[in-house]
DNA sequence: CGCGGGTTTGAATGAGTTCAATCACGGTGG
DNA sequence: CCACCGTGATTGAACTCATTCAAACCCGCG
């Protein structure tokens, strides 16, 4: 339960019988190694998920092979609200780590938020939010150089790991190959290591591994045009009624 | 009214008594010329949009300029449901062409959606279905060649614009300039005309002025790779309870 | 008629890809 | 303990797709 109270006591007070209302949710704990698929495209979705631990992906495919990577799922995340109306998965989600996930039936799940309107506005926040980060992993990939992308990738997921408290330092550790990245950002896996060099070689990051050390935050947003405006971190925690 | 219902009509039956329901709510009729603003970066969003007729755009600039189109909006498409959490914008709002737009405050809309079920679940498919426009724009601009993504946009579009009836043949007229079209792939204007130059050359369309014909749709949905399940048409139109 | 926005075409440039070789690291089995 | 994998990261060289810059063109409109 940390993860997802966590994550939503980022966005509402949430209140002890919050707490207890999700808790009553009839739900199922799943665990996944890496590299395990979740939910495969055309299926039919009827559960909701919260990822408790480790990281997931959403993606396509084309039918020659390309994978697009749509974005990356961390502790807290919450995903597939859409199972509401019953809708064919149009996107597979996988594991990148080994992940144990909440599940509970869409009904259910949606009585339980009904019922308490502090939920629902938490869950709301929640949703915006990672509209928005879609909508931000379009510009990087449409209008952002490479360099640019890899920068940018890095800063939104440290400051998403920070809000869920992944991340304490400025330094984070990423489950991600360069083909992932590659696959995230629309390059090649070659050109994220050129492009690590590149940063590494302007004293912007230290990467060693799949560790990274932000050694000049600044100097990376600026090369980045990140602005952290899009991930809505400072939305006001009012007890708001939805 | 019309183009909001004709749209919802497609994913439940929607009654008499929920058009009353929409008709109900206190609702401004805006109309706005081709180019202008709707919505601003930064401000608070209080009411929610239907576009009664017209194209407008969503975008985020970058601080030199670089322009990134996250989607069109064509008539029928609903907007702004984040307004519910009182979120500041996190991109612009303009329009392509003249728009009339229908506005309503947010608390009341949410209010009629949620006593009428039936309405409920028709807006939660328009969610559906947007969301996934938005990741299928991802694949788009991350793993498809320039051919690819002018091909697919000009697909999507088409049935886009079949589904709400403003197509009703292989042809159909885009209020597009071939920057905004570049500034939607992640190209050049440059390169977008070439592209379609090419596209012509191979007899996959006839593109004159603003208006396309689809020559082969056939061919060029293989070309583009194009899959419409993202588009979510055959939703179930049953009466479902949200 | 001439202006201006938008489109097209050409030539040079450049960012990122592809292919292939090398390297680094962590198992695994003899 | 060490040889041997396999996976992933890095580097170099050739290549390609798309960009940039610039000029020409088209067409509707005052």
């Amino acid at each position: 339960m940390d993860a997802i109270l966590g994550r939503l006591s980022h966005y509402a007070q949430i209140s002890e019988g919050d707490v207890e209302g999700l808790a009553k949710l009839p739900h199922a704990i799943v665990t996944r190694g890496p590299g395990q698929t979740i939910v495969t495209v055309g299926e039919a979705v009827t559960q909701v998920f919260v990822i408790e631990e480790g990281w997931a992906m959403r993606h396509r495919m084309l039918s020659d092979g390309r994978r697009q990577i749509v974005n990356f799922m961390v502790p807290g995340d919450c995903f597939d609200l859409q199972a509401l109306v019953n809708a064919k998965a149009d996107h597979y989600v996988s594991t990148l780590t080994s992940v144990r996930l909440r599940t509970a039936p869409a009904a259910q799940f949606l009585a339980a938020v009904r019922a308490r309107p502090t939920l629902a506005t938490a869950f709301w926040w929640a949703a915006v939010q990672e509209e928005s980060i879609l909508r931000e992993q379009i510009v990087r990939i449409g209008r952002r150089t490479a360099r640019e992308r890899v920068a940018h990738l890095i800063l939104e997921l440290h400051r998403r790991l920070l809000q869920t408290g992944a991340a304490k330092t400025d330094t984070l550790t990423l489950p991600l190959t360069r083909e992932t990245m590659a696959d995230s950002l629309g390059l090649s896996a070659v050109h994220i290591s050129r492009t690590l060099s590149a940063l590494r070689a302007r004293k912007l990051i230290e990467a060693t591994g799949r560790t990274i050390r932000l050694s000049d935050p600044t100097g990376l947003a600026r090369l980045a045009h990140f602005n952290e405006a899009y991930l809505h971190l400072n939305a006001p925690r009012l007890p708001a009624d939805l």
